[in-house]
DNA sequence: CATGCCGGGCC
DNA sequence: GGCCCGGCATG
């Protein structure tokens, strides 16, 4: 049975790993995840990807939980629709075996490529992480213990996600992330180099149209 | 080719 | 800090 999963990845990076809108491979991470599971009626050729719209949502409880051990990166437009501490992935697997090497998945949209890693994704509710820290080790910790971190994120995102025409492309899996970007350069114009923001102006990251 | 922007420079 | 630009990545 094929799986097309979308994923929202509250994600929270341990003590020293900082955190980054790019997730770094082999980063430990600990999440609470909003996921929607959707079977797919189309044909199975997974490098197609999840085209076909027709899904059936099933619920977390037909999916079986594990550890979690994370990986590369993101789409940034898909960023938009998530808290600064989320992230989105897009899953294509089969769910009757996690660890199969024919697993495929999307971190960008569209973009499948072979997953070679055993993929523990946990999508029931997780417990708390606890501060790693050597075992017998009573000396108070030097920075705020992980899970009070951990428990100020909601358990929800805040922001909408289904519904949306963004949430709508990046499930099709048809999504020129070029086409809609527009930055203050193509926006304004080359010769209303004024109206630019100061980012731009600056050769920089553009601050005023964030994606 | 155009766009976005990182790194590194100068003041 | 503000400001500029070479050069690279990407489409
Ligand atoms: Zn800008």
């Amino acid at each position: 049975m094929k799986m097309f999963i979308q994923t929202a990845l509250r994600y929270s990076a341990f003590p020293g790993n900082g955190r980054s809108s790019k997730c770094v491979s082999n980063s430990r991470a600990s999440m609470k995840t909003r996921s929607k599971v959707y079977e797919t009626s189309g044909p199975t050729n997974p490098t197609d990807g999840p085209n076909d719209s027709r899904k059936r949502q099933l619920s977390n409880a037909d999916i079986a939980s594990t550890e979690s051990h994370i990986t590369p990166m993101l789409d940034k437009d898909a960023l938009r629709l998530f808290d600064g501490t989320d992230l989105a992935g897009e899953i294509f697997c089969d769910v009757t075996d996690f660890t199969s090497p024919n697993l495929l998945a999307a971190w960008q949209p569209g973009d499948w490529n072979q997953w070679n890693e055993p993929l523990n994704f946990d999508l029931s509710p997780l417990s708390p992480p606890v501060t790693p820290r050597p075992q017998n080790d009573t000396r108070p910790l030097d920075i705020p213990p992980f899970e009070t971190f951990y428990n100020s994120l909601p358990s929800e995102s805040t922001l909408p996600l289904e519904n949306t025409q963004l949430f709508e492309e990046l499930i099709s899996g048809k999504r020129s992330k070029r086409e809609m970007s527009k930055k203050c350069r193509k926006v304004y114009g080359i010769d209303n180099k004024k109206s630019w923001c100061t980012q731009c102006r600056w050769k920089k990251a553009c601050t005023r149209f964030n994606s």
